[in-house]
DNA sequence: TGACAAAGCGGAGCAGCGCTCCGGATAGTA
DNA sequence: TACTATCCGGAGCGCTGCTCCGCTTTGTCA
């Protein structure tokens, strides 16, 4: 009971109750508002969704990028670590390859504009950035060797560039049928395959 | 010398001299500016730039999108004519839809944020939107059916889906040596081509 | 040429946003 | 209970998009 969580979380400890009350209902006030209105609803907003004034938001989370990496930080979490379970689990690397970006791409889109903040060049968002980077790119890294190991696909492909190119296909007004980026990472993934593996 | 452009352009004939003089004003204002802030500067600034007030520019163009077609609109126009050209210069009709996809990507990647704006989800750039899909998609598709017909590529790809996508690929911030959105577009069509066409 | 609508123009002004700053409230401690 | 470090709220600034209205310019017709 008296270990807080094993990952170095509660960056609020030692601070006064008060603080840490009003950190989790900013938390969960903005967890609230970024799923009407997307990651980029105004901190008015999600300040008077969670009954507090504006300072207390810049407060705890002096970036939008912090605000919203600390409302996902466990899914973020759960997809880094589901890299290397897919990988024990799955039929092939290139196997797990695809079906650890179907998790990042249904992580991607069932968030309003977190797919469009990934990728702007909007400077409140590079925290944002970098954090995805920080976490998922080693994870994709790794799939990427193994499927190349495996003689799954053609090496030369950077894992920078492929994630990337996943979160900006993600991108866009959602909802439109014409329109899953599903198939065209299906696509991708197809010429990323070997000319003779199949 | 009395024939005005043969294309429908010219949207000022019949309006004052001070007027169609301002449009080309804004025009070029707004060209220049939109090198070196992006399609995304603020009205003020065109305004100033040209020496004109903002009311002047939202007579002429409503819409930012209004602006942003009418300043790009003969390189759009090019692209959309080149289609049939190398669809009949080509060795075949996927080298000339590869070729064309090229153009369309040479043309987003040099206007600083212009593939954010098409597709971004901000009411204010439907239009454009609207604009490119009309001009570019037929021309997409005749391309793809012919690649389609020759048996180059597989069928059930959808014009709208792959010209989203490719201008999504080509959206962020640009200059990023790790990224270059063509060699993703050339996974992409590699996953295209038929398994057993090479 | 001169007068007079009509067409066009400029920028003040309003609303919405991000972010900061500081007087006042509050939690923890002695 | 009294005291201080900590934290809080929202007024306020600067920057946007967009509109509205009094003034100016243009083209026309006698």
């Amino acid at each position: 009971m008296a270990a807080e969580s094993p990952t170095g979380e509660s960056p609020s400890r030692g601070k006064r109750a008060d603080a840490r009350r009003n950190r989790e209902t900013v938390l969960a006030a903005a967890a609230e508002v970024f799923v009407t209105s997307g990651v980029d609803a105004p901190i008015r907003r999600i300040a008077a969704q969670a009954g507090v004034g504006m300072a207390t938001i810049y407060r705890h989370f002096p970036t939008r990028a912090d605000l919203v990496t600390a409302v996902y930080r466990h899914q973020i979490e759960a997809c880094a670590e589901a890299g290397p379970t897919l990988l024990a689990a799955a039929d092939s690397p290139f196997d797990a390859l695809r079906r650890w970006i179907d998790l990042f791409v249904d992580f991607l889109v069932t968030k309003h504009g977190l797919a469009d903040a990934l990728q702007s060049d909007n400077e409140r968002f590079a925290a944002l950035h970098a954090y995805f980077l920080d976490r998922l790119l080693p994870v994709c890294a790794q799939l990427l060797d193994a499927s190349v190991e495996a003689g799954d696909i053609r090496p030369g492909t950077q894992p920078y560039e492929l994630m990337r190119g996943i979160g900006n296909l993600c991108a866009g007004r959602d909802g439109d049928p014409r329109y899953d980026p599903r198939r065209l990472i299906a696509l991708l993934l197809q010429g990323l395959r070997r000319p003779d593996a199949l």
